[in-house]
DNA sequence: TGTTGTGAATCTCTTCACAGCT
DNA sequence: AGCTGTGAAGAGATTCACAACA
């Protein structure tokens, strides 16, 4: 009922909302939420019409029913375990990150071929040779992974991690990779995200019309 | 007269060109740039009519005309200085990434706060103290910058970086920026991303209808 | 037969416009 | 007066279907 977009939304609303709720807000108007998230009002309302929640015109959308409202719509998806394989500069760098923002995601480990990197605590997260990721996938019951390996390993890692059990990847890998399609993958090149800046940042901004 | 999300397949388009270029390849159907993009064989045709690009049906595309025609549409895009801002492990990373894959995007200067970081150079990428920020853009004519800073600094960053006249940026900051539409952002929001990837990887795959 | 080039249809997302409420 | 809820319109992107061609 939602489009995949909107699911990102409102992940953005969700933290907009857990903000405004530590500051001790009560009501939020859809113009602020979307100043918030970067979008329009009238998306903000139809993103939240989609999910159930609703909102009165004079006080606007009660933060804490909006919250919980998201909660429910999101259900098990913010609570799950996650691994991560490839722990070097990115695979730290994601650790870091989740550990410090995403508390409820919880890596349950981090793999990597390297002996040296194995065994140890990295980032709050331990680093288990990569031999036994299929083992601790299926043990746990992991649906989400990180990728962090080189690009060469990519594919290979992949399949790897969906016949242990994986439904869904975050792909930090330049590589586009070739999985079912029921398994979801959400692709952060920052290779592509790169170039394409820089396009749209060309000093050069004339339009070239019909070929140069 | 090419979209937004159209050049960023045309990024990938040419990276797969470039490795089938080496391995000597000659001519290339749309179908296998399809596969190696992650698209549809009708899309890529779309793309590289968009860009001029145009086939024979006996022999599809060839590679090095159709390369040559990719780099004559970046244009200048592909050679301009960049820099980066917040050298913790997630600026590393991007660091370490741009210096082995994108040669041609040069990073002039990384800069931190820290001052024991500043006067190094990290990942063959020299690092300046933030007070020096304005003065190096200016002076290289910097246009694309890359914030990989603390999420309760990107806002500021984010600002000085556009006073001192930068472009475009790929924001890694969990924060949604507040700048004028006319500088290109592309948000690497690594929060959002593992969120939704749970959303669609998670184990109640159940639809809820009309709300919870 | 298999591929490119492309008008038309389709689909999805976003915005407009405004009715209804407080 | 200002905001929410929403049908309708609009804009874009993607796919379908097929003509043209080698």
């Amino acid at each position: 009922m939602l489009s995949e977009k909107g699911v990102g939304r409102v992940t953005v609303y969700r933290r907009a909302l857990a903000v405004l709720a530590d500051a001790g807000g009560r009501e939020v108007h859809s113009r602020e939420l979307a100043a918030a998230a970067g979008t329009s009002a009238v998306q903000v309302r139809r993103d939240l019409l989609a999910l159930g929640a609703t909102g009165s015109a004079r006080h606007g959308y009660d933060i804490a029913t909006l919250l919980d409202g998201i909660e429910r719509f999101l259900g098990t998806a913010l609570d799950q375990k996650v691994v991560l394989v490839g722990v070097g500069n990115l695979g730290r760098a994601v650790l870091a990150h989740c550990a410090s923002r995403l508390p409820r995601l919880r890596i349950v480990a981090a793999f990597d071929e390297d002996d040296w990197k194995t065994g140890r605590v990295i980032k709050g997260c331990r680093c288990l040779p990569a031999g036994e990721l299929e083992d601790v996938i299926a043990r746990e019951g992991v649906r989400v992974g990180i990728l962090t390996v080189p690009a060469p390993a990519a594919q290979e890692t992949a399949e790897r991690l969906l016949r242990a059990g994986i439904r869904g990847l975050v792909n930090f890998a330049p590589v586009r990779l070739r999985i079912p399609p029921d398994v979801f993958v959400q692709d952060m090149d920052m290779g592509v995200a790169l170039e394409r800046v820089a396009y749209f940042a060309r000093p050069d901004d004339g339009r070239r019309d019909i070929a140069g």
